[in-house]
DNA sequence: GCCGGGCCTTGATTTAGGTCAAATGCGTCA
DNA sequence: TGACGCATTTGACCTAAATCAAGGCCCGGC
């Protein structure tokens, strides 16, 4: 498929006018990245927003000490940097490509002249923003009030739930999915064997089934394991 | 000041045309709230937004165990909530009054139909939940990759340079700052008591007086203490 | 096939920060 | 003014999770 019919499918796109559309395909500029190719550092000055038409980005915080913190795992449809478009002049987070992908990029100035005209526009930003705080707000919550174990045990319910069984295969390394629940793999790997051990999950590489949905449940709100 | 008056002075009316501003004043409701009175908990259905009039109010959140992290205290003017409103069918956080206050609010579906007629107001709302999100990834930056001495630094160099003063006076319980901090109130007091033992700054009761700014934005940037 | 470099796991140890407990201070309201 | 209650401080202790270190495993390239 190639690059505009991916940007016309995606949900910035759907339901806008064809006036409204080639306004869009105007300003955007289609690009291909490398896996491992950076995007954005942290600091570098917001000169956009991005939309991902294909393969896969992280989006990450680094401390000066190399500790890192995975925001989101951005998958093909999804827009990322929204924000930065609107507030602050730096983006807040690195961007790097886990993959081969394609994306779309819309320059700040141009684009915030479009929505001025449409109405349609202003209402997908703000579902876009809004998904964000719900997500962030989310986040907060795991990492100030909750431990390692119950945003383990409410990240694979979570998987499980999405796809709708119990048995399903991690579609990133442990190492980074210890990243994005805010701890390191050793850590990952003890409470994962915790698990494992209780006879609540079963884990085989990135295979992984959960045996007991109630317990699981019950460490995701908090009890010790 | 009347409440009316108070509502056309904030940033969602400012810049509004006559017709605008009549019909944000056919929806709203304004009432009063006592000093510790709950607005809405986390889980309640999310039924609209809120815009601060006059007093304080501390969103927060809290975990089964009692602990608890505040997202946010809000001033006279500021909205809260707003996500709410486009995403989520429940609140995601308690709020409270901490002084006596008076809230607008605005409920959901009127206020949404509203904005699809405004451009001025959409603009309004994404750049509201743009701040949101800036707001919210320092917050996550903050407690994923920083520890307690660095947020406290921050915290401290943020309030003067608001005021343009080395010296100033908490606005909030030390208490209640550990908990904007993400942690406790003994944590806290602990690390004032280094940072007042390495002269860096000097602390009486709310009086807070920076010594040495260097020396503080060294430990706001990951320095041990 | 075999070599090398990531991952992943596991153990030993350290440490930041939370918990518990007690003492002190301070403001408010009767 | 006195007493109660709440905030704050400080000390002793505990615990979750990070760090440090060592092996094992898997996978791709030669």
């Amino acid at each position: 498929m190639d690059a505009l019919e991916l940007l016309h499918k995606c949900y910035l796109c759907r339901d806008l006018d064809q006036k409204e559309l080639e306004a869009l395909e105007e300003i955007v500029a289609i690009r291909k990245i490398n896996k491992g190719e950076v995007l954005f550092f942290q600091g570098d000055p917001a000169t956009g927003f991005y939309l991902l038409l294909s393969g896969s980005v992280r989006v990450y915080k680094a401390s000066p000490e190399g500790k890192e913190y995975t925001l989101h795992h951005i998958k093909s449809g999804q827009m990322f940097a929204e924000a930065a478009v609107f507030e602050g002049k730096t983006f807040p987070a690195n961007a790097v490509a886990t993959v081969e992908s394609m994306v779309a990029f819309f320059p700040k100035e141009r684009f915030v002249r479009l929505i001025g005209d449409s109405p349609q526009m202003s209402l997908k930003m703000i579902a876009a923003l809004s998904g964000f705080v719900r997500e962030f707000n989310q986040q907060i919550e795991d990492l100030s009030l909750r431990e390692v174990p119950a945003r383990l045990a409410s990240h694979l319910l979570r998987k499980a739930e999405q796809i709708n069984s119990n048995q399903f295969i991690l579609d990133i390394s442990k190492t980074e999915l210890a990243r994005s629940l805010g701890t390191i793999s050793e850590t990952l790997s003890r409470n994962l064997k915790k698990l494992r051990d209780l006879g609540i999950v079963e884990v085989d590489g990135k295979n992984i089934t959960i045996l007991n949905p109630e317990r699981l449940q019950a460490v995701a709100d908090g009890e010790k394991i």
